[in-house]
Order: C-alpha cells, then sequence, then structure tokens
DNA sequence: CTCACACCCTGAAGCTACTATAGAGTCAAG
DNA sequence: CTTGACTCTATAGTAGCTTCAGGGTGTGAG
C-alpha cells in the first residue's frame, strides 16, 4: 500500500510516517518503478505500535526502546517493565503539578470579580506582586 | 542594574532575559557607554510580572495579550478574566487527558506480572494490539 | 492523446520556549 | 598589566511534528 493508506489507517498524516522514518523508528520501505513508498502488513503493525506509545505520550526515545525490545524477542523484557513504570511516574508528576497550578490559577481568578479599569484589575495585580518559588526540576518530559 | 543582577532577583538566566526581548516581551533597556544592558525597577517588576505567567504555564501569546492591557491601564480588563478563564479551562482538559492516560498505562502496566521473553511480553502485545482512538484535537498548548 | 487532478517525492523552514556554544569585548581588582 | 567575572552577538540545538516550495506520478474524462 502507498504511504496515503497507510496513514489514513493508522491514524496519522503521511508527513508524520516520513518523519518516523527519518528518525529511524519506521523501517525504509520498497519503492515502486516511480519511487513511490510501498508498505506491507509489518509497516502497518510497527506503525500503530508507535502511535499507541505516542497515545501514551511516550517520547521517541522511549518508543525506541520498546522496539529494540521487541525486535529482540527471545531477550527478557524487564526493561519494558521498567520503562512503564517510570512512565507512569512521569504522569503521575505531571498530575500533580497541573493540580497545583489550578489551585493557584483558582485563587488568582476571584482577584477580579467583573470588568474594571486595568489599572485596577486584581488579577494583574496578583500577576505583578506574585512569588513564584523557584520552579523546581522537572521530572517528567510531559510539558 | 545588569542582566546578571536582573536575572538573578527574577528567577532566570540572561539568556532567558535577552530571549524576552527577542521576542518582545520586555522593552530594550538602555545601555551603558560599554554596550551593556542597563535595566531599572520598572523592567525588573515586567519581567517578574513575565516570569510569573510562565510559572502558571501561560505561553508567550497570553502573556503579550496581558501586557497590552496592562500597557492601557484605563482599557477594561473583560480579556484579563476571559484569557485566565481559557486558559484553567486548558489546565482542566490537561489534567482529564492525564487521568484517562493513567488509567490506560495502569491497565497495561497489568499486562506483565513479571520478567519474561520480550515475545511473551503483555505489555508489548498490548502495545500492539491497542486500538487508541482517534486523538481527539487538542484544547490545550499544556503537554 | 491530452488534460486535470489527486496523490507522491525531497529538502528546508517554522513552531514553542528556551538552552548551549563560540568567539569576542568590558571592567574592576590585584 | 593581567586575571577573572561578567557581558555582547550570532548561531544551532532541543521534541515532534507541520507547512511550504517546487517538482514528479498515475488515473479517469473528454
Amino acid at each position: 500500500m502507498k504511504i496515503g493508506e497507510l496513514g489514513q489507517i493508522a491514524q496519522c498524516t503521511v508527513e508524520t510516517v516520513r518523519y518516523y522514518e527519518k528518525e529511524g523508528l519506521l523501517p525504509q520501505p520498497e519503492r515502486t518503478s516511480g519511487n513511490f513508498r510501498s508498505y506491507g502488513p509489518q509497516h502497518l503493525e510497527r506503525l500503530r505500535f508507535i502511535r499507541n506509545c505516542r497515545a501514551l505520550d511516550m517520547t521517541h526515545g522511549e518508543i525506541r526502546t520498546l522496539l529494540e525490545v521487541m525486535d529482540a524477542p527471545a531477550a527478557g523484557c524487564g526493561r519494558v517493565n521498567a520503562l512503564l513504570d517510570e512512565h507512569i511516574g512521569h504522569v503521575d508528576a505531571r498530575i500533580a503539578e497541573l493540580m497545583q497550578l489550578k489551585l493557584q490559577l483558582g485563587e488568582l481568578r476571584h482577584q477580579c470579580k467583573a470588568e474594571q479599569p486595568a489599572a485596577a484589575c486584581g488579577i494583574l495585580q496578583g500577576l505583578v506582586s506574585m512569588e513564584s518559588e523557584a520552579r523546581q526540576e522537572r521530572h517528567t518530559h510531559l510539558g
């Protein structure tokens, strides 16, 4: 099948497919006489795998690790388990950060009840005078 | 004061300060005879404002909007209130996404209890066969 | 046969918010 | 007069794509 069909089935754009190829996540497929990429079912499976990992917000690095394990089916899957545990930790950490953020934002929002001249707006005043503690180091790749 | 001092007080690097200037968030300061940037208290206040907004995960675009309102103190602050509400919506949406993600990851994690050959690993199998529903459009800039 | 049109190709640039690096200049103290 | 801390500019790199420019391929209609 050609790249457009592959992308459609795997729910991503052709540009993304080509990008994964350039990144080495997806192997280079055969080409037709007209130089079009020609994919088989094994490419689709691998692309699905990658998209599923991405849907779980894994990085390309994490995905690469998983693919390496997959490509050595006789080796142990310990790295997979460890990677998933770590990734779940990332998600937990980010959720906690965002909950904290939400609290702060809610507080700030209450500083201004209704539209008024900007000079008197409690939100803007709050943003000027806030003391944001030094942001701790990130323990997650989630933005 | 010079850029190093400014950065230290506002808890950011000198590179970040110069970057904000290039982005137009921070006005260009006077220069000393030796071409060093020379900042006054109004620069510090504005930089603090920016850093506080960033600590709340606002984008430069959002911050630019807030700064525009601040620079027209007689105009209404309706846009500020709306922007904050929207931003809180972003945070809520991202939290919901991540909670869903965590559920999926937890389920996946249980597919493999202990290390075993990769070919038999339930996690890898799950990642191949998962049907990730087409990712809905992002309603948030939060990663 | 030729034309339009949908699809494909490559390579490079753009996006966000920085961070890092190279190579050079400024300035105060010893 | 030299050392060292600081500053300057310009450029490239980060992640994971998206968008664009400028072309080539293949198919159905007229």
